[in-house]
DNA sequence: CGGCGAAGTTACAGCGCTGTAGAAGAGGTG
DNA sequence: CACCTCTTCTACAGCGCTGTAACTTCGCCG
């Protein structure tokens, strides 16, 4: 049997559609009988609005796409929580798109080829160059999130990573740490987040006065935390000698703690560890990470906003926002 | 300016509308010389169909809601990349819906006040009773996830959660444990998965001919790290003593591996643990966590297949059904 | 007591697409 | 060459809803 429509209910009322609408939308200038008649009709019909319908109509459909690499990694899983309970509290609902971090993939969700499906699309990009995001058709807002460059055309918000890791690199010089590495970029080219974090730490080293030394640079073949481990175990048992690790990511820096634990290497004793992301785990490892937390709610927020703005018609240039971090101190790298 | 419609490429191509259509779905039936010409059209005018306006015709969305307690949790991202992936194979797109656990979100879930923007729904309750559950408005195909009981006549998959528990108690009670806790089981009333597995764990113990003492029974306030680390760490200090720990989750396992390493005691030489989901991370603790890992593939393309069915018009009664799982045996509770 | 504005309600034309039925054209047969 | 069968294409009516404009009441003022 087919399902109620509001003809239907409107028929079974003895009104119009345009009335059975209004009730349904709690519009005004609709008077107290003809509410109470309708919502009787809806009720004794057990009539459901068909979204569908209304989203034809009113060229709206009340969807955002989050599309980023990978749900299974905690930082994403984090950032798709956040940006769903933001997008709900503004009446958006959320399609979860993952990129895998492939080019193609990343590619399919700017400039997809079925248009109205979402109002805006928030997009954390790893492959895309800033060109190819500029080039995107015009089509549906969309937000960029992450380190890589943003087209000047297009909002973006970021953290502010290259302070973010002269930081927590000087927050190890400040302790007493003086051969510092740096852990988990990508082997085949570092990533837009890999590169800014590496800059923060070479100018934490040079405003602490240390030197840089290209031997501690320790790349991983993946971001994973079965990479950082096998890279800081061949470094160490190839002889390499640090006291203080700073890891691209919480990831990176379990993989470490498993490879110096392995090694009968002491945390923080022997070598301190950092990570980054403040992932939920980071605060029961053993020991727990002293790591960068973005403001994962600001975050949201922003892109929530923004969006939302775009979506209302703002026609302005991109806006570039940054948003605010804190060291989390733990156990892996106290405070001096 | 207004997107280009399919009308627009009709007129300017010197066709009707639905030989425009038939080009854009490749349809058979179109000439070659049509084909291009009409194709000419589209990329002359740069068109792209809109979403809606089909979803509209065909009455077929191509989403499916994934609703789940919460992302942040390692289990839900692994389910939630793997639908998302199992999804996208089948041409379907996901939306993410998290409840919070709640009882309120479940129920939006199922009977969401707006028809037709999903196609089907793909649930994991965790306060939904069987009885509200099935008298849900049959509106929308449903396929449930999870350890809860479920109505007969809706699709349900789950994982042999007692077979699990009383296969890892048994493998703890082989290598010779004697007194086996368990730890992570709701405090105030466990839920139907803990149920499953405190049962299991029960039957481990008699199987292996070890009494059952409830003293070893360790509730959590939460299902978190935190708490678990909390719970056993209290359990330990009123000088509970055990050498094995049975825990409800990687979570609650790790939490375990923090309150051990924080008391001096060696896992797996004075307690073993073993954990239950097989996590990313639980290869990666030190020691690795022994777990119970359910077949994610299996769950996510046995659910699609069900809602695929149903979505294509299958009627029948609910079809419960079961996927694999297996015991990953890593450091924390070695072989015998 | 006619006239006027506001409140409440209705009719109708789309939003952009597809399914159906049938027209037009191409090709083959007796 | 009339007739029939395919194939290719078109016209049109929705899918379920909302925005707009217009219509009807009604209370109230001069």
């Amino acid at each position: 049997m087919p399902r109620t429509r509001l003809q239907d209910v409107a028929k079974h009322a003895g009104v119009s559609m345009k009335t059975v609408s209004n009730v349904v939308h709690a519009h005004p200038h609709v008077s107290e009988s003809m509410r109470e008649r309708v919502q009787l009709a809806i009720d004794e019909l057990g009539y459901r609005p068909n979204a569908i319908g209304r989203r034809l109509a009113t060229g709206r459909t009340g969807l955002l796409a989050l599309a980023l690499p990978d749900v299974r990694i905690p930082y994403f899983a984090e950032l798709a929580n956040a940006v769903s309970l933001a997008a709900s509290s503004r009446g958006y609902r959320v399609l979860l798109e993952q990129t895998g971090g492939s080019l193609e993939e990343e590619r399919a969700i700017v400039s997809s080829s079925e248009a109205g499906l979402v109002d805006g699309v928030i997009l954390q990009p790893s492959m895309m160059s800033v060109m190819e995001l500029a080039q995107h058709r015009e089509d549906v807002p969309v937000v960029l999130l992450g380190e890589g460059a943003a087209p000047l055309t297009m909002d973006h918000l970021s953290v502010d990573n290259i302070a973010a890791a002269t930081r927590i690199t000087s927050h190890l010089a400040q302790s007493g740490r003086r051969r510092i590495a740096f852990l988990g970029h990508e082997a085949g080219g570092p990533s837009a987040t890999s590169r800014q974090r590496l800059l923060g730490y070479q100018q934490g080293l040079e405003e602490s006065g240390s030197a840089l030394d290209t031997a501690l640079l320790i790349p991983t073949a993946s971001v994973s935390v079965r990479a950082a481990a096998d890279a800081l175990a061949a470094a160490l048992d190839e002889g390499l000698r640090m006291d203080a690790v700073v890891c691209r990511d919480d990831l990176a820096a379990i993989g470490a703690l498993r490879a110096l634990h392995e090694r009968g290497l002491g945390v923080p004793d022997d070598i301190a560890v950092t990570g980054w992301d403040d992932i939920a785990m980071s605060a029961f490892t053993s020991p727990s990470l002293t790591t960068v937390a973005a403001d994962m709610d600001a975050l949201a927020e922003g892109a929530l906003d923004m969006l939302t703005e775009r979506i209302g018609g703002y026609e302005g240039l991109g806006r570039h926002r940054r948003v605010g971090f804190e060291l989390r101190i733990r156990e892996s790298a106290p405070r001096a």
